[in-house]
RNA sequence: GGCGCGUUAUCCAAGAGGCUAGGAGCCGGUCUGCAAAACCGUUAACGUCGGUUCGAAUCCGACACGCGCCUCCA
């Protein structure tokens, strides 16, 4: 089964077929930097990471671009707030993005252009846009004219007059169509401006996708993301834009992901009810707010919760405890990772086998069906209960057990290389999270230990009501113990 | 008002005509002085009403509820 993708275009999920056989061209909106990013922010970002790591793995070569917008109003505005230049503003929160997506551990795209780079680009595209007489000036601006390009709002779905029954739409007196967008903004005095044909000015919002987009991949290329919220009015401006210069197809496949919900509801600026992407890591572990937004499906919206999250790490702890314990035993007796013979197997050794032999092509499968990331963790967790219940059942660790086991190891790297998950050693990942856990609980690790010392000698001595006291009293502090035949260990509940 | 999407067990969440999704939880077991943790096992579902079909969560229609877009948004 190959690739198939939902293209927002058809509304169907549709057969990947690149422009250049072997090689794909994708472009995805970045961000507008003029504020740090947000957890909708997060999920663009991982979910097109991943969908850029899987093509790779599936074989592509592929030239991922995504865009910096450092130039426009709302840009401005801050700068104006903060007293300040556009450039100070762009320069700030583009270096915030870069840690934000670092620290989320996005793969960086082959290019990452600048609007503001790439103006005589954009003017390229106006002037041909005037001179095809897709766009007029007016008083220093110009503005495409949404009547003169027919397939106008294809992607959305929609056509001009149910939109003007919206009525909503402001009537600018320099606008000729109520619908018109501004492809160049005249500068105001105090306002960045570049020289153009049309005076000194600015580019207006979505022309500059079109130029970038355009100058790294060609006039077609395959495919083009971005979060829901871009369909109207930024892609489907894009496509008049681009297609009315250049009279190609613009865009082959349309990817849009879903939101990002606080209580079912959109979270949004305007709602004010968001969360910075630097708020969500000082309390939940990169890896285990990426494995939330894998959980869903791309195309659906998630629901951001404390709840939603806590049982994301403890699905996330479920697969790291069991590699730690893979590891544990490879770390023993170090092996190659080629396959078992099944005939020498336990019964139970032959069904992890089928699961392991199972597990690439069934991944495969679910990634290849519009890159449905939660059936694909549905499949780790399979191997991962029937890795646990071999482990459990095998009393004795032959040589091909353990060729079986660096197998499973050597799967789950992987295909955690291709979600971004699972970089972190299993024993260092899974300390993290009890250290973070740690910091939360109103006691010293020395108190820790030495209760947990004084119970020891309780329980050598029978006392097991002392010993039981310290157990509950510990516990009303947060504090778990894990007793074990090697002693007592201890977790943050 | 226009257009679109969704409704799956206690919760989260895949699936899309007949094939155990999965996770968290509950419950049972192993372990333990007793527990806990861990592991194993188990449980349960397709919004309502009609229709198509040998067979419907899945396809079609109506209805209800929720959400999104139509203004800056990932």
């Amino acid at each position: 089964m190959a690739l198939r993708v939902y293209n927002t275009m058809t509304g169907e999920k549709e057969l990947f077929v690149p422009l250049v056989p072997g090689k794909v061209g994708m472009y995805v909106c970045g961000v507008t930097v003029y504020d740090y990013c947000h957890i909708g922010h997060a999920r663009a970002g991982v979910v097109f990471d991943i969908i850029f790591r899987y093509l790779k793995y599936a074989g592509y070569e592929v030239t991922y671009v995504r865009n910096y917008t450092d130039i426009d109003d709302k840009i401005i505005n801050r700068a104006n707030q903060e007293s300040t230049d556009y450039r100070t503003i762009a320069d700030r929160y583009i270096q915030a993005f870069d840690e934000d997506m670092a620290l989320l551990g996005l793969a960086k795209p082959t290019v990452e252009p600048k609007a503001t780079d790439h103006i005589s680009g954009i003017i390229a595209i106006i002037a041909a846009l005037i001179e095809k007489g897709h766009a007029y000036i007016s008083d220093g601006d110009v503005y495409y004219a949404v009547e003169t390009f027919p397939d106008y709002l294809k992607l959305s779905g929609r056509n001009l007059d149910e939109m003007q029954a919206g009525a909503r739409v402001e009537v600018g007196d320099k606008k000729r169509h109520p619908m018109d967008f501004a492809l160049w903004k005249g500068s105001k005095p105090g306002e960045p401006w570049w020289q153009s044909p049309w005076g000194n000015g600015r580019p207006g919002w979505h022309i500059e996708c079109s130029a970038m987009s355009m100058e790294f991949l060609g006039k077609t290329f395959d495919i083009h993301g971005g979060g829901k919220d871009l369909v109207f009015p930024h892609h489907e401006n894009e496509i008049a834009q681009s297609e009315g210069a250049s009279g190609c197809q613009f865009v082959r496949y349309w990817l849009h992901n879903g939101f990002v919900n606080i209580n079912a509801e959109k979270m949004s600026k305007s709602l004010g009810n968001f969360f910075t992407i630097r708020e969500v890591l000082k309390k939940y572990d990169q890896e285990t707010l990426r494995f939330f937004i894998l959980s869903a499906h791309y195309r659906s919206p998630i629901d951001f919760s404390d709840q939603n999250l806590d049982e994301a790490q403890s699905g996330l702890e479920r697969i790291y405890s069991c590699l730690s314990a893979l590891d544990e035993i490879l770390e023993k007796q170090p092996v190659s990772a080629e396959i078992a013979v099944v005939e020498s197997l336990q019964q139970v050794g032959q069904e992890l086998q089928e699961k392991v032999n199972q597990l690439i092509p069934r991944f495969v499968e679910a990634m290849d069906d519009d890159f449905n990331s939660a059936q694909a963790l549905g499949i780790l967790f399979e191997t991962v209960r029937a890795t646990n219940r071999f482990l459990a059942d095998t009393k004795e660790i032959t040589y091909v057990c353990l060729s079986l086991i660096a197998h499973i190891r050597h799967l789950f790297a992987e295909i955690g290389d291709v979600l971004g998950l699972f970089a972190a050693s299993p024993a260092t990942w899974l300390g993290k999270v009890k250290d973070a856990k740690a910091g939360k609980v109103d006691i010293t690790d020395e108190e820790i230990e030495r209760l947990i010392a004084e119970r020891s000698e309780a329980r050598a001595s029978k006392n097991f009501g002392r010993s039981d006291e310290i157990r509950d009293l510990l516990l009303a502090k947060g504090i778990q113990l894990l007793d074990s035949a090697h002693g007592t260990k201890w977790d943050v509940k």
